[in-house]
DNA sequence: TGGCCCGATTAAAACGTATCAATCACAATG
DNA sequence: CATTGTGATTGATACGTTTTAATCGGGCCA
């Protein structure tokens, strides 16, 4: 009564237990009468399948792991929803697990994973290490990079193309008639800042500008609050810049708040634009100019891929998807 | 080599699997010399312990399930992360679930809950549905409420007094000398608007008012979009509020902006606050005044109370915890 | 020296499922 | 009628661990 198990459906249905697993798993090997009787019997009985027993037989789970850097981040919300819904559609649960960006955490929730038996891990790496990856692999774990382009091409990977993204970002800027330029960023080990900055350069470059113009300002975190204190930087300088490129919304949220508090307005004496487009970029006061990336899509290619990969190994081909992504313009540049 | 068992461990080290088992598991069993020579085996042959195997054999797993309504909501990430935390410490992994306010949804989370045997299940439910959450009990799963009372005296919960959080932000709004109040909420089905509005409502008792003044605005959705569209419903009203009170931040952001771009100031024409106190709120150009819930400790506590009952039945006291929000007085309120 | 006890270790039996070879019933074929 | 073939079902086994009772090897006491 506490459990009950495929012995039990199997007495109930008149069957033997080999034939509820049938019913479980290949439907279409049973005929139809038993298998109306098997799933009377499962249905009256209340079985639900012992997940383990399943796992330790087969030699594989229906679980995927995901590990984030922070979940805390609108953009990886984004990208665990996109993860869960797919993975929820093909039956697959997730063990979430959060990194906070910390390395020790990263290698203890892959351990999880591991004693989970997951079929595959989702996991945007938070620095480069191939050997950790290496060694899931060699334990038959499938991984897929997630907003990290694929190391080798071994393996499946998704991310953004970040290098277009600032491209776009400051061409929008320029094109507004935009002179001195700021890019306001995170810390330098942050392959995304690096790879925006690029973008940026090669916008100016294209334009027949010097890329060396760029003025840079560097903080130590990504959130609103180094945002302003960003704008505070800025106003201590001689001159404004005409417009300011941000590494993610956060920093542009924080530094749009900076701006206006000191009297500058935005975007008639500084255009600003930032990068993610999360929800909260359309709801700022002054509505924030952006580069939208397909974030939830991200998410779900991601875990289509994985699925894949854990599904038909012997047909899958490791792909290397690369999105592209947008730009929003809203009121905060001109 | 694809897989090392504790039957591997054990040839190596030169001991029996059980004496494998009780290294991993009661340490303080086995004498000194053999742990050294198990935990040398375990290291040289990267042996990583079979979860399901052990979960089959134990009869209980080291995972739980975290059902939430909507992941993309920053106040439930707040308390995912607290969860995650407390269980990864705790060494339990964390199923996630998606439910996005659908119950089908939250019942498909459930049924891979009960598969996947998880220890204890932590929950917002969507909607009042005792039943489900006996079913669960049946099968030996324990649950925790989350932001939501308890149902019963036998069931564990944590909370955050949304009446006495209403109340906290009307009086403030009196105390600013505010004549006429507004209350933007969302549906009436969801328990924290109403609570809130009854907090708001013994807030204007206590100050000799009529609670039947307060101006209620539902809207559909509680989105800085809905935020938005109430602050034109308000506009096009005779006569402005004094303050206005949003049952939460995303609502309150959506109504800033709304008045701004309106020309009314804030807090100067219009006092504003919101509920939850997310990040963006303090970020936002007039930061907002709001009510601070102990998000992140909700989920840790929950988590605490949770693995409290799975590890101790015996002497597990179920508790319905109650805590208490905060007043966050910033810009947008006199 | 013989008997006992105690801590440390082992051997064996489960846990619930998936899988595969073997069996069965029965129809079609020669 | 004997044989083959086919599709449905069964029985037995193994997956890797935990757990219990049994065993072992000494040290201690009488």
């Amino acid at each position: 009564m506490a459990t009950v198990s495929i012995k039990d459906v199997a007495a109930r249905a008149g069957v033997s237990p080999g034939t509820v697993s049938n019913v479980l798993n290949r439907p279409e090997k049973v005929a139809g009468g038993t298998r109306v009787r098997v799933e009377a019997a499962i249905r009256e009985l209340g079985f639900v399948r012992h997940g383990s027993a399943s796992t330790l037989r087969a030699g594989h789970s229906r679980t995927i792991g995901l590990s984030v850097i922070d979940i805390g981040n609108p953009f990886f919300t984004d990208v665990a929803a996109g993860v869960e819904d797919m993975a929820s559609e093909r039956g697959y649960a997730v063990i979430l697990g959060n990194s906070s960006g910390s390395r020790l955490k990263e290698e203890r929730n892959l351990l999880v994973f591991a004693e989970q038996r997951v079929r595959g891990v989702l996991i945007t790496p938070s620095d480069e290490d191939p050997g950790r990856l290496e060694r899931l692999r060699e334990r038959d774990i499938a991984v897929v990079l997630v907003d990290h382009p694929a190391e080798r091409s071994s393996q499946c990977a998704v991310a953004v193309n970040d290098v277009t993204g600032g491209a776009m970002a400051v061409g929008h800027l320029l094109r507004g008639g935009a002179g001195r330029i700021g890019y306001v960023t995170g810390p330098a080990a942050i392959r995304q800042c690096q790879d925006r900055r690029r973008g940026a350069e090669q916008a100016l470059a294209a334009a027949g500008r010097d890329p060396a113009e760029l003025r840079e300002i560097a903080m130590p975190a990504m959130t609103a609050k180094a945002g302003q204190q960003a704008a505070e930087k800025l106003l201590a300088d001689d001159a404004l810049p005409d417009a300011v490129f941000c590494a993610n919304d956060l920093l542009a949220l924080g530094m749009l708040r900076g701006l206006l508090q000191a009297g500058v307005r935005v975007p008639d004496d500084v255009s600003l634009i930032g990068y993610d487009d999360i929800d909260f970029a359309s709801a700022s006061t002054v509505s924030l100019s952006s580069i939208r990336q397909p974030t939830y899509q991200l998410g779900r290619v991601a875990t289509e891929l994985l699925l894949d990969e854990c599904d038909n190994p012997d047909t899958h081909a490791h792909q290397q998807i690369m999105f592209q992504p947008d730009l929003v313009v809203r009121e905060s540049t001109r």
